[in-house]
DNA sequence: CTGCCATGTAAAAAATTTTTGACATGACGG
DNA sequence: CCGTCATGTCAAAAATTTTTTACATGGCAG
């Protein structure tokens, strides 16, 4: 199984850049995980737990689904 | 590492149990994840990937954060 | 130009989630 | 009584996510 082809789309680096500037590696202290986490979510390398999408969420005073989405065709 | 003290809750038996009486087992073949996970989930003994609780919001028909809430003060 | 800062890549180690398999119990119907 | 189903526990293996460390690039400020 190669190419991952993730049912999960996301819109991190949209909010993320919409708030100050704010960097990937100050995302990452701000919710508690590494820079390399963030990398990785934002590119959409593997589904972060439930607990960093609402870490993440609360962090800009969305939704998880405001952030998250899913694709159904993927699933 | 030690006890856990999930910032998650959910609410996963409740839906189960109101969709038609689905046993566990049923559940987690329907969402693609074992006997053994749905169990887990429940008893809240980790936090589920982003893409099974998207799995099993769908599954009932409703969103991510109707299934699964957030404790800000464990956070 | 020089020095940061942000982003990106890579790979191995650590931590967590998920699976597999086995066994136990109570409820229930035949 | 007996068999089945749903739930639950336990433990080890497998898979996936996250961390750690190191290095590379481009942009931009001084």
């Amino acid at each position: 199984m190669g190419a991952k082809g993730l049912p999960i789309t996301n819109r991190v680096r949209e909010f993320r850049e919409r708030h100050g500037q704010m960097s990937q590696a100050a995302l990452g202290d701000a919710i508690g995980v590494t820079r390399q986490t963030v990398i990785a979510i934002e590119q959409g390398r593997y589904s972060p737990s439930l607990e960093s999408a609402f870490r993440i969420a609360r962090l800009f005073g969305v939704g998880v689904e405001d952030v998250f989405g899913w694709n159904e065709d993927q699933a």
